[in-house]
DNA sequence: TTTGATTAATTAGCTAACTAATCGAAATGG
DNA sequence: CCATTTCGATTAGTTAGCTAATTAATCAAA
C-alpha cells in the first residue's frame, strides 16, 4: 500500500522537476542557439542509425506530431536538418541531419551528458533504476488511463 | 556510478510523464470547470491552515509568481477564492477560500486522490519512497545549478 | 477506375509555464 | 525627513506542449 502523502509528493513533484530539468538543459545549451527540446531532437536524430519519418521521430521523442513540426521548422531554418519527401510514400518526410547538424548534435550531447552526470552524481545506481521503472510504469498506466478517458468522452459526447 | 543510459532515461522520462499526469488530472476534473493546476492550487489552499500571501502560495505550489497570478485570476472569477490586501502590508494579498471554493476543493481532492491511487496501485511503498527522494534531490540540485547558471550569466552579461 | 477511408504533415488556436519590465508600497540610509 | 532601494503583485511577451481541423497522398473496394 502506497502512502497517500508519498503518492501525492511523487505525482506533484514530477512537474516542477521536469520544468527545472528543461530549464537547466536550456541553460546548458546557451550560446548554441538551440532550445532544449530542439537539441534533444538533434541528439536523437544523431543516435538513431536510420532516417526516420516525422511520425516515427515524434514517437521516439514522445511528443505529438504537431509539436515536432515546430521543432523541425526551427532546426531546418538553422540548417541542421533537412526534410526530404520519402520516395516510397509521398505523404512522408524523411528527416536527416546536415553535416552542420551532426556537429551540433555532438556538442549538444556532450553538454547534456555533462549536466546529467552532475545532477545524478553519487546516486546509487539502483535508485536511478527504480526511478526509471517507476516512470515507465506510470507512462504505461497513464496511457491506459488516457484510452479509457477518451473512450468515455466518446460515449458521453 | 549511474549508468549513462539510465540517467538519460530518467531525465528525459520526466517530461512526458509529467505531461501525462497533468492531462490525466485535467481529465479527472472534467465537469468541475477547473484546470488541473487551478485545482491543485485550491487543494493546497484548503490543506494549509493559514491564509498565505501570494508569494508564499507560489513557493508552496512551486510555480512563479506571475504564473500564480493567472491561476488566481481564474479561481477568483469562478468565485472560489478571494484576494484581500494584507492590513499589515499594503503590497501583499492574502488568499482565502470562499465557502464554495472549500466545497470545490474537497471534490477536487477526492478525484485527484482516486486517480493517484489508481496510478500507484500495487506499487511497493519503497519504490515510491525512493522516487520521492529522487525528485527531492533533483529539485535541490537543479536549484543549485540554477543559481550557478544565473550567477554566470551576470558575470558574462 | 473511381470513390471513400486512412494516414502524414501541417496550420490555427489553446493552455500553462516562464522571464523581463512596471507600479505601488514599505523599508532603509544619509 | 526625504531619496533610494527593495519587495509583492501585475502586465506583456515568449516558449513548448496540446487538440482540432485541413490538405495531400495512399490504399482498398465496389
Amino acid at each position: 500500500m502506497v502512502d497517500r502523502e508519498a503518492g501525492r509528493a511523487l505525482l506533484h513533484g514530477l512537474g516542477p522537476v521536469a520544468r527545472g530539468w528543461r530549464q537547466a538543459a536550456d541553460g546548458a545549451l546557451a550560446g548554441l542557439d538551440v532550445s532544449g527540446s530542439a537539441g534533444w531532437c538533434l541528439v536523437h536524430l544523431d543516435s538513431v542509425g536510420a532516417v526516420p519519418r516525422q511520425a516515427e521521430l515524434a514517437l521516439l521523442l514522445e511528443v505529438s506530431a504537431p509539436s515536432l513540426v515546430r521543432t523541425l521548422d526551427q532546426l531546418q531554418r538553422a540548417g541542421w536538418i533537412e526534410r526530404t519527401v520519402d520516395p516510397d510514400d509521398g505523404r512522408s518526410n524523411r528527416v536527416t541531419l546536415t553535416p552542420a547538424g551532426k556537429t551540433m548534435a555532438g556538442q549538444i550531447q556532450a553538454r547534456l551528458d555533462a549536466l546529467g552526470d552532475d545532477l545524478l552524481a553519487g546516486l546509487p545506481a539502483e535508485a536511478v533504476e527504480i526511478g526509471v521503472e517507476l516512470l515507465q510504469l506510470l507512462n504505461l498506466r497513464l496511457a491506459e488511463e488516457r484510452v479509457t478517458r477518451l473512450s468515455a468522452q466518446l460515449g458521453d459526447g
